[in-house]
DNA sequence: CTATGGCACGGATT
DNA sequence: AATCCGTGCCATAG
């Protein structure tokens, strides 16, 4: 018989593997595609657009959640949830595969790094995620697609924060820098020009009223519309083209395009979300898991119905398609289910970590999370595998970062390093973090040093322990 | 002689 | 079965 099975979820064993003639599966990135597809070949499939709480099945309006019956549901402890994923995975951030670092990152680091140097006056300390966050998510020509409500969202930003830090971007050196289109690039940097003469200002007005006619080099339709002489317009044309440029990031690496250097710590929409409970700090925190699809999957009841009512003449194909149907459905369940078990433990376990930093990650091996929730080792290393997690702090990390063993040591040699008068040498450092407990070899620490890109003791003496400190 | 980095091995993890 | 990680030993740079 055809089988579905969920490899993202499912351990997956040679055995396995043996006795099932047909396998469907359903890896982590393209199970949206996935899901269409089965929604496509299979009729008894259905896809349901309304949003309705996954537990209770009862319908919600947009943005509300079942809060009661998620509560009721796990007895006590995080709240987790389920949320359809409002934006579809943009196309550049589906192909990322192995660690996420690969991600999409368009804007070279040496341009974020200009841009952050110079918001370092005006931005709040407080919006620096949020900025560098934005310039990260940037496309190859300084543009930012990304809706701003999707990176408030992602953020933890309210709406006008991120637009108050967008509009501080604009106006910085590359000027035009992340807005949303060669438009409103352009118009951001005539408001650079601080002398408003007339030219300016019909050029303004061109931009602004008259975008298409210009596309179209209409210049005598600009001319009606604005009602000036075509040759004003195009003295503001010619001033458009010498001192602005449509593609802002253009202007600034010029030809000489290095290949990105993403920063490792910035990520696109996360597939999970943990925030804290707005109504009590010290309460549960909160877990939202997005999903592939939006809208809840089913077995077509008409389907279902039509079957039993005429049994005898249900086709074999149509029995086929019912089974796939509710198999299918139900490995979404399952696959589902485990990843709000899984979540919940590792939010209960790394409490401190997720508010309080890296220092306090707890070693933890994906085994013992799936003996905790009793799955197969391989279905916690599927589950965590290539997805991406937003702190109740914005930072947003990779799912796994929370199975590095060494993490909360390499973060304490950091500290030791900065904090310290003069450089200390490897054997040094070991002797410190055996008075705190942490038995490490020498060559350990030399390897966690350069990790975190720290220079040895001799080159270190004085100067450059900042380098790390960005981070 | 000391502090580091390279290679490689064994055990744990996935 | 494949991979990752901590370490020990040894060569080398200072």
């Amino acid at each position: 018989m055809l089988q579905i099975q969920d490899q993202s979820l499912r351990p997956l064993t040679t055995a396995h593997l043996a006795q099932t003639m047909s396998l469907l599966v359903l890896s982590n990135l393209d199970l949206q595609e996935k899901v269409m597809q089965e929604l496509a070949d299979n009729p008894a499939l259905e896809l349901i657009e309304e949003r309705v709480c996954p537990i209770c099945h009862r319908p919600l309006k947009k943005g509300e959640r079942c809060l009661e019956c998620s509560r009721k549901n796990q007895d006590e402890g995080p709240i987790v949830f389920l949320s359809p994923r409002d934006s579809m995975r943009t196309p550049r951030s589906t192909q990322l595969e192995d660690d996420l670092i690969d991600l999409e990152p368009a804007a070279p680091e040496n341009l974020t790094l200009s841009v952050l140097e110079q918001l370092a006056i005006d931005l709040d300390p407080s919006d620096h995620q949020l900025a560098s966050y934005i310039l990260s998510s940037l496309d190859e020509n300084g543009f930012l697609q990304d809706h701003p409500i999707l990176i408030a969202r992602a953020t933890h930003s309210s709406l006008t924060q991120v637009h108050a830090v967008i509009d501080l971007i604009s106006h910085v050196d590359p000027p035009g820098l992340a807005t949303a289109g060669p438009r409103e690039a352009l118009i951001a940097q005539l408001d650079q020009f601080p002398q408003k003469s007339p030219l300016t200002k019909i050029a303004k007005s061109i931009l602004e009223e008259t975008f298409a006619e210009l596309g179209r080099r209409d210049f005598e339709g600009i001319a009606m519309r604005l009602d000036t002489s075509v040759s004003q317009v195009r003295k503001a044309i010619a001033f458009i083209h010498d001192n602005l440029t449509p593609y802002p990031a253009k202007a600034f690496w010029g030809s000489g395009r290095q290949p990105a250097a993403p920063d490792p710590n910035v990520y696109h929409t996360p597939d999970i979300l943990i925030s804290c409970n707005p109504i009590d700090p010290d309460g549960p925190l909160m877990v939202e898991i997005f999903s592939a699809i939006s809208g809840w999957l089913r077995v077509n009841p008409l389907f279902r119905k039509a079957i039993s009512n005429n049994r005898k003449e249900a086709s074999e194909e149509w029995l086929k398609h019912m089974e796939r149907a509710a198999l299918f459905v139900k490995c979404l369940q399952q696959r589902s289910n485990t990843m709000r078990q899984l979540m919940r433990v590792l939010v209960i376990e790394q409490r401190k970590f997720i508010l309080h930093g890296d220092r306090f990650l707890k070693p933890m091996t994906r085994a013992y999370l799936a003996k905790q929730i009793k799955v197969h080792e391989s279905t916690i290393s599927r589950a965590v595998a290539h997805k991406s997690v937003a702190l109740p702090n914005g930072r947003i990390i990779p799912l796994n970062r929370f199975f590095d063993r060494s993490l909360s040591v390499r973060d304490r040699i950091k500290e030791i390093i900065i904090s310290e008068p003069k450089a200390y040498t490897d054997d040094q450092i070991v002797d410190i973090l055996h008075k705190e407990n942490i038995r490490i070899a020498r060559r350990t620490v030399a390897k966690y040093r350069a990790i975190e890109g720290i220079l040895p003791a001799r080159l270190r003496h004085k100067k450059s322990a900042q380098v790390a400190a960005r981070v």
